[in-house]
DNA sequence: ATTTTCAGCGTACGCGTGTACACTATTTTT
DNA sequence: AAAAATAGTGTACACGCGTACGCTGAAAAT
């Protein structure tokens, strides 16, 4: 039971990922990816690829689980930066764009999937999204004594804001993130502002 | 020169533009959509494609334009719902609801080709939302006494919202349209209302 | 009336695709 | 030690793709 086989078997599975990320760029998407392509660029014949994915399709719903783990891995990140001080606002969106910088095409992939062609990867990708979202809900509610549809409707807007700041990063030059950094913020701001001068005053939405 | 030769060539033109319209869906994205299937739709041989486009790509940027008309279109009907009285914000997004219902596969093609791979198509479609969001921002400014920089901001984040509660309406039933509606509503209030909070200390916007 | 232009067609080619199938070599189970 | 399981290979197939090329018939220009 040394397991000498399945271990080699995982190893082969982490080629076949690793290959299909490493592949991902702005001019090329997941689905436009052969599986053959895949398969040579991690050394393996077409065929051999059976052997772990009986698709391409849950080969990319792994990707999408690598994905979103990289952005609950982001979000602890922010979280330990912000207790030793700082702006949440500004020290989440720059969290958030240092990993635009260092995972553009993992973050390319949960955009272009998120309105893609198959059911199953918009629903992975709107979970992850959906678990970034409540943990800054569920953060923000206690943080700023919110009510829950409030805390709920900032963090949803807030979300937005900054994955759309993020999409727009993914094409402007290094040098202009600053000023999308400045602006996204502000935006942050004025959604903050409104949240709190709501909050309480719920009777204001209705149903 | 009566040109009933390039009449006709107007004609079918249109068949291919309409024939690849026609075939977006959900399931189905332009960038899967291959010469033969839009030539064979439209009733044509696949090699006189090329009398109307040198590429798909250039039928594709035509298809953006078309969606950009009509989003526009659909900013003026607003504009015209909003002199006969109600409030701006919910009327526009109901005016966006609607359009999303009608032109579902049109709005799918923009939201779709803005995270594409094609650099052009990607401008395309960036260009159509800023002609959008600079109208807007134009109104802010007029109708509120906005700032030029809170007026962007606040248009930018607004139709930031609005696009993403878009997407989101495709991939609901009508049922939910209400209350997705009201989410969307109440999250531009806390825009609106941070927008004229900051106005006027626009001190407070680093550079 | 003659010539030129050109939208649309049909044939044909090479290419990359997914995957079925039979085979091998090695690990694991018996 | 023998048998079973299985990761990986190589061959082979049918398919849809973009598009090069030559042709045709009708419209337009001469």
């Amino acid at each position: 039971m040394s397991g000498i086989r399945a271990q080699q078997k995982e190893k082969t599975r982490r080629q076949l990922i690793d290959a299909a990320l490493g592949q991902l760029s702005s001019e090329k998407s997941f689905s436009s990816l052969s599986l053959r392509e895949v398969a040579k660029e991690a050394g393996l014949a077409p065929t051999s690829f059976y052997r772990h994915f009986t698709d391409m399709d849950e080969l990319g719903l792994t990707l999408v689980d690598e994905a979103g783990l990289t952005l609950r891995q982001l979000m602890r990140q922010a979280r330990q930066r912000i207790e030793k001080g700082g702006s949440v606002i500004q020290i989440s969106v720059i969290t958030f764009m240092e990993f635009i910088e260092n995972n553009g095409n993992i973050f390319r992939l949960l955009l272009r999937e998120r309105s893609g062609t198959s059911p199953a990867f918009r629903a992975a990708v709107n979970r992850e999204i959906r678990y970034f979202t409540m943990e800054l809900c569920d953060y923000l509610q206690q943080a700023n004594q919110l009510d829950a549809e409030v805390a709920y409707l900032q963090a949803n807007a807030a979300v937005t804001i900054v994955f759309s700041a993020g999409s727009d990063a993914l094409d402007i030059d290094a040098k202009d993130y600053g000023q999308l950094a400045n602006q996204t913020i502000q935006q942050l701001r004025f959604i903050a502002k409104g949240a709190t001068e709501f909050n309480g005053r719920v009777d204001l939405l209705k149903r």
